[in-house]
DNA sequence: TCTGGGGTCCTAGGACCC
DNA sequence: TCTGGGGTCCTAGGACCC
């Protein structure tokens, strides 16, 4: 049997431990450059505030309900996400982390899967705060929709639900039960797209999808809806994976907080979305062969542009200079006046480890301690010493923006993002470390 | 005024090989 | 009249996830 453990509301929760006044107050927390909603408290979730609206649509709801709005601050909740995650792996073999608010767990061997599920509940919210729901069932698909169930238990009324937080399917006609009231688009892999041409074949609701004809749905829409079906009739298709998958690519990118005319400023903001992704890659260890940049104005301006260029490389690079003076190549054939851009962004792929690279033909040189390799290495000690972006490559747009989480009066970029509502880095930034008076 | 970021996987079609 | 069979690799685009 697998289980999938999800974090309830989790940014909004994060945010709470630090702060009791959002306790029982409707919370929401924004994505990025504040745009849209992307975690809502039980009060939010009842005032019928959506998952991904955007901020300005539900203004008045907001204001109305006297909503508490955060920016997203994801160095709380990656730390919280991390000693969530240690909590599991100490007590289970088989852990795939899936998300930054859910993981996947095999209960092989488990004579009472409950009690131990409960026991796994308990002691995250007693050790870090955060209240999770787990769903037991054979499949991921299932366990997933075991776990929704146990979050919307007003939608399956009819079920008897022995425990707050964590369910297993034990019958065969609960199973039915819940897949009839299971709407097929809340089934797991079954997006927007698939839903509609699934209501079109008068496929509704997951029970229907469980029973519908396997060969159809393998010939119409492929090999992945159909791992679905059979996954709802109980067969693994899906497995846990317990080993962190091998990158396959880097991408860092952000809309600007304002939109951006100029080359020279969609260049300041490229540069260093560059060094973000070379230095997560070299965290990796990995050499690159395939770097990609693109630029877009909002799908919902007037005149719309959006291109991209991909170069790729002889022999696989570490080297920052070199990614960089590729990227600003291919932004400059890629940028046309005239247009209102709202973002830019980098992708690294084809990733080589240093022992696999080949090697040119032409123009060799052994690889395994060459300079670039020293100095890269060098950069990145002295920025995990003195802090990142104390060695970076130059633009003249962006001195403060390297400085600002101590100066924040200075002058920002005109590219950086809106974060007009983020709390403090409780956990991870020295000056921010909650005091408490005794 | 205002609409996220970072990924993966699959498929179809084209180009090419012998 | 009549024009093979079997395959790989690459790319773009579409779908999905959180």
């Amino acid at each position: 049997m697998i289980a999938l453990l999800d974090c309830n509301n989790f940014y909004v929760s994060c945010e709470r431990l630090f702060n009791p006044k959002l306790i029982n107050r409707p919370v929401v927390v924004l994505s990025n450059n504040d745009g849209c909603i992307i975690s809502r408290s039980n009060e939010a979730k009842r005032m019928g505030i959506k998952m991904g609206e955007p901020v300005f649509k539900v203004k008045h709801i907001l204001r109305k309900g006297k909503v508490i709005v955060l920016s997203s601050n994801y160095s709380i909740y990656g730390d919280i996400s991390n000693r969530i995650m240690n909590i599991l792996k100490d007590s289970l073999s088989d852990v795939e982390i899936y998300s930054i608010d859910e993981a996947f767990f095999s209960l092989r061997g488990v004579n009472d899967r409950q009690k131990k599920c409960i026991y796994l509940a308990d002691k995250i919210l007693k050790w870090t705060g955060i209240p999770v729901s787990i769903g037991i069932a054979k499949t991921k698909t299932l366990a997933k929709i075991a776990n929704r169930v146990v979050k919307k238990k007003k939608e399956y009324s009819r079920l008897k639900f022995n425990y707050k937080n964590v369910l297993e399917v034990k019958k065969d006609n609960d199973l039915e039960y819940i897949l009839n009231n299971t709407n097929v688009q809340d089934v797991w892999g079954v997006g927007k797209k698939l839903s509609i041409f699934l209501n079109q074949n008068n496929i509704k609701n997951a029970q229907e999808l469980k029973q519908c004809d396997e060969n159809f749905i393998r010939e119409k829409k492929g090999v992945v809806l159909q791992r679905t079906v059979l996954e709802l009739r109980g067969v693994k298709c899906n497995y846990i994976e317990t080993s962190l998958p091998i990158k396959k690519s880097i991408c860092v990118s952000r809309s600007f907080g304002r939109k951006l005319y100029y080359y020279r400023d969609i260049r300041s903001a490229l540069i260093v979305f560059v060094q973000k992704a070379t230095s997560k890659m070299r965290k990796y260890n990995l050499f690159c062969r395939v770097i990609t940049v693109f630029l877009k104005t909002s799908k919902y301006e007037k005149e719309v542009y959006s291109n991209s260029k991909t170069y790729t490389l002889i022999e696989p690079t570490i080297d920052i200079r070199l990614i960089w003076k590729i990227a600003d190549d291919l932004l400059r054939n890629i940028f046309k006046d005239s247009f209102l851009y709202s973002k830019v962004g980098i992708i690294l792929s084809d990733f080589y480890d240093k022992k696999n690279i080949q090697k040119s033909l032409i123009d060799y040189k052994s690889i395994s301690e060459t300079k670039e390799i020293k100095l890269m290495k060098t950069i990145d000690n002295i920025n995990d010493r003195f802090g990142y972006g104390k060695i970076r490559l130059s633009s003249d747009n962006n001195q403060n923006f390297f400085s600002n989480s101590i100066v924040r009066n200075r002058k920002s970029p005109s590219w950086q993002m809106k974060t007009k509502y983020c709390s403090p880095c409780y956990t991870t930034r020295w000056c921010d470390i909650p005091k408490v008076k005794v």
